[in-house]
Order: structure tokens, then C-alpha cells, then sequence
DNA sequence: CATTCATATCAAGAAATGTTGATGGAATTA
DNA sequence: TAATTCCATCAACATTTCTTGATATGAATG
């Protein structure tokens, strides 16, 4: 286990790979204010439906988003902890602890 | 131009997909504490040295990271300006700024 | 100048990813 | 119950990504 990316890498990989693509950055750009049904989402990003089922399957199993089905519809939203994670993460990558230059190298 | 994700999709998309990769996150957390050249990455993610070339390609590519050459080393580092701007991008998505429900959907 | 070392690049193949159109299923409505 | 609506899934295909081994380049070294 790393010390210092608190998360193992493959979780964050699949995190990171999720907001990887244009649509999925549109998809949770929608979802910031509040959660949505699929057709609500392909009229907003002008998208078919398949695709967008296809995206928010990938945002959901790596678990950025939740999904809340109701009647024949589905709702869903941004899953903001894992949002938080990421932001601890990266900020792990912003913060040294060595202060001293390293000895010799090659 | 998006009002909350304050950089273009294009460039988040590349930014993020540079994180989506484990090697990649190995490099980073390497360079966390300072710069190294090719050859302390090799020896250290124990991974072949066209597979490195290419994953720092890519990280430098996005942006991620700088490279200085110096005699027949590069020395990579990590370009903490972009990283902020990503822990940006996330917390855009994190704040919401619609408090009541919407109306009438689908 | 020939060799060695550190790194980049290329070519080829495998694997993963994204798109589209078609199909299916569950819930609602007529 | 039949038709409709919303959504997921599948197959097929194109594209991208990653890995590996070979080759190239430029700097140091003998």
C-alpha cells in the first residue's frame, strides 16, 4: 500500500479514467446542480441514448455517480465523496515531505 | 465556454486521462518528493524503458510534468500548477449552486 | 574516432474504449 | 391487454491505448 496516494492505484486509475472523456466532464458539468433522469441528459447534451447509457455505466461502476430508479425512470447524481477523494489524492501529489536535494543518481 | 469548469473539456479530458493509468500514478507519486531522471524511474517502477518513455510522454504531453535535460540525462518533475488546476476542476464539480428542485421533467 | 550510456522513437500486435443501430425488458398509459 | 415510454444491453466496427523489442540520436567517455 502506498504511503502517500491514500487510495490503491487501480481505484484511482479507474476514478481518473472516468473523467477522462468529454461527455462524462458534460454529464457530471449537469449533474452538479442536482440529479437527473437519462432523457433529461440526452436532450441536454444532444447525445444518443445508447451512448449516454454507456457513459454513466462507466461513471457509475467506478462509482462517481449514484443511480436512484423510480417508475420507469432513473435518477442520477454526483456521488461527491469519491469527488473528495480524488481532490485528496491529487492534493497528495502537491505536497513534498523531502526538503533536501537526493544524493547520487545514475 | 462551460461557467463552472473554468478550463475547456478538451483539456480536462487530457488532464485526467493522463491520471488514468497506474504507471502513470507510480511516475507521480515518484517525482512527489523531486525530480529524477529516467533511468532512477526505470529502476525504481521496475518497468521497461520504452514503456517509461512512453508514459512520461504522455504525462508531458498533458502538461503534468516538466523535462530538463541535462548532458544525457532529462530530469522529469512534476508541474504542480497543472495539478491545481485539476483540484479546481473537481471542486467545481463539488459545489453546487441550484438549492430548490427543479420542476417538471421528462 | 569508436564506444558506451541515457533516452526517444518506431513498428507491430494485443487489449481496451467509444459509437451506432437494433433488440429487450420493465413500468406506465390508453 | 396493447401500445408507449424510459432505459439497459448487445453486436459490430472503428479508434485509441498500451506493451514489447528494435532502432536511432545525441552526449559523454575512452
Amino acid at each position: 500500500m502506498p504511503p502517500t496516494l491514500s487510495h490503491s492505484r487501480a481505484a484511482l486509475a479507474e476514478w481518473f479514467h472516468a473523467l477522462s472523456d468529454e461527455t462524462r466532464l458534460d454529464i457530471l458539468h449537469r449533474l452538479k446542480d442536482g440529479e437527473l433522469c437519462v432523457c433529461e441528459l440526452t436532450d441536454a447534451l444532444h447525445a444518443g441514448q445508447s451512448r449516454l447509457s454507456f457513459h454513466l455505466k462507466v461513471l457509475k461502476e467506478a462509482g462517481l455517480i449514484h443511480a436512484r430508479p423510480e417508475g420507469r425512470w432513473v435518477y442520477y447524481s454526483i456521488n461527491r465523496d469519491v469527488l473528495s477523494e480524488m481532490n485528496e489524492a491529487i492534493a497528495s501529489m502537491l505536497t513534498s515531505k523531502r526538503l533536501v536535494k537526493p544524493g547520487s543518481r545514475c
